[in-house]
RNA sequence: GGUCCGUUCGUCUAGGGGUUAGGACGUCACCCUUUCACGGUGGAGACACGGGUUCGAUUCCCGUACGGACUACCA
């Protein structure tokens, strides 16, 4: 289920929620309740169930549980300020404090009415108890206990007449019937709030299980990993590439560096939980099967993005030829190359062992799209020898000859200018792959000439010669 | 500062009162290969510290240190 928290007006982005859910669909995660998809506890933005809430607010002021307040931020400020001042070790609205402001506990009853009546702004603040223990268990942390005193009165209604997250979460977790809250570790200190709230709507009978996962964080300096980081230290942290409506600032996606979502969503399960076997590359399916709360892990983990290129580069492995021939196009006509799904198919198998991502395989291919621009210097000097140009004519007699061009044919003859002229494979070879691809290194030289065929690979070392002598 | 949570190789982690403390990424060496990769083999590399409890603690307890989260009319 995917519900939409949009409690609050101000931090409205446009575009945000689109953004989610395209996320979600790359990531192969379809929600079975959603704004979208319909279900039949919506609707599912908290900005449209706004009605729904004031009466659970009212309804805790009722019972005594819950209070207005007038304070003005003016205020709020003075009092942290006086506290401050005052050192008092954690200065906040509570059963302390909430005695000296503004609200339905401190003023009369008819100056209340009369305030609300005049339209005065005002808040619903959680009337938290002075001297409790308020415990619950967490799934993946256990017991956690915290004193009320520690709690501050939060703020569950706001004078704009939407509900906080605080209010909002617990109602609609209620009304929905949600059995688990996941969620991170960010809101371990809030919990206890929820916990009361969930008491003093009477509504603890029934409250969820809590689980808070351990945070993702920065793989350098500390604290959690935030969107900066990653364009900062040069790997995406979106799962798709987002521009911000206001600022224009773009922040990287997985999805545009090439990653597979298979592999995306396979390391993010793994950066706390770990199956307690030696298995690594999980598929969804695998993932959904294997996963349980009491195997995730308590400390942060630091984010490592060579581990996330290792996960693509397993994935990447293990997709067919045909498969990646297709995901290779739009990478190939980006280059301006004229091509098919058929000949990257063919393509594939030479390249995929040595990539990492898609895109490398179209980026390291070139010379199967046109003849060699240029000479890779360094092998040019090194293994260019005088005697080269003989033995590459030798072996373009010899290749000239063939009926069939393939791996193996073109192999042996290949040997045979070898053998003729007693010399290693060391004396052609790298000339040879020159000649050819221009490069000093890459996929078997023999499996590229039966993809590239008789003519082209014959008018190739033409050219080498020429250019070369 | 206060409250809460945490701490096993550089990183992600397994494990658990007596183990050669296991795996993965990264790193190094070697093998394979015309080359680069892939693959294979191997190396270096960790239980934060101090007290208990115990015959024995990295494992349990308590402190300390360090790290993290939170501390809004944000989620």
């Amino acid at each position: 289920m995917l519900r939409i928290e949009d409690t609050d007006q101000n931090r409205y982005v446009t575009g945000a929620e689109e953004y989610i859910f395209k996320a979600l669909e790359w990531c192969g995660l379809t929600p079975d309740e959603s704004p979208v998809h319909g279900g039949d506890y919506g609707p599912y933005r908290q900005s449209e169930r706004k009605p729904m809430y004031r009466q659970y607010a009212e309804q805790l002021v009722k019972d005594g549980y819950a209070y207005y307040a007038f304070d003005t931020p003016e205020e709020l400020e003075e009092m942290r300020e006086r506290l401050k001042k005052a050192k008092v070790a954690s200065p906040q609205y509570n059963a302390v404090t909430r005695s000296t402001m503004k609200n339905s506990l401190t003023l009369s009853e008819d100056e209340v009415n009369k305030r609300i009546e005049n339209g005065e702004q005002y808040v619903i603040r959680l009337k938290v108890p002075r001297n409790e223990e308020v415990r619950f268990h967490d799934e993946i942390r256990g017991w956690v206990v915290v004193h009320s005193s520690n709690v501050d009165d939060k703020v569950i209604f706001k004078s704009d007449g939407m509900p906080t997250y605080h209010l909002a979460n617990i109602v609609d977790d209620h009304l929905m019937k949600i059995t688990n809250v996941i969620r991170g570790e960010e809101w371990l200190p809030s919990a206890p709030l929820h916990v009361l709230l969930y008491r003093f709507l009477g509504w603890e009978e029934t409250m969820p299980k809590f689980a808070h996962l351990p945070l993702i964080l920065k793989p350098d300096g500390n604290g959690k990993l935030s969107k900066r980081d990653g364009d900062r230290l040069g790997f995406p942290v979106f799962p798709l590439e987002w521009t911000d409506p206001t600022s224009n600032e773009i922040s990287s996606g997985y999805r545009e560096k090439g990653y597979f979502a298979d592999a995306f969503v396979n390391m993010l399960a793994f950066l706390g939980w770990n199956p307690g076997t030696n298995q690594e590359v999980f598929s969804k399916e695998e993932l959904i099967e294997t996963f349980t709360l009491q195997r995730v892990g308590k400390a942060g983990a630091k984010f490592d993005a060579d581990k996330t290129k290792w996960f693509n580069q397993q994935y990447l492995r293990a997709t067919s030829e045909a498969e990646l021939g297709e995901l290779m196009l739009p990478f190939a006509e980006a280059k301006g190359y004229k091509t098919d799904v058929d000949f990257l198919t063919k393509i594939a198998k030479p390249m995929k062992e040595r990539a990492t991502f898609v895109g490398e395989m179209i980026e390291e291919a070139d010379f199967f799209f046109h003849v060699p621009e240029s000479y890779d210097e360094k092998t040019l000097n090194k293994k260019w020898k005088e005697n080269t140009p003989q033995y590459l004519k030798e072996l373009k007699t010899n290749l000239e000859a063939l009926t069939t061009f393939d791996e193996e044919s073109t192999e042996k003859a290949f040997k045979t200018v070898l053998e003729k002229n007693e010399i290693g494979f060391g004396q052609l070879g790298p000339g040879f792959r020159l000649a050819v691809t221009g490069k000093g290194m890459g996929p078997s030289l023999f499996e590229i000439c039966s993809i590239l065929g008789k003519e082209e690979v014959i008018s190739r070392i033409d050219l080498a010669l020429e250019k070369l002598g």
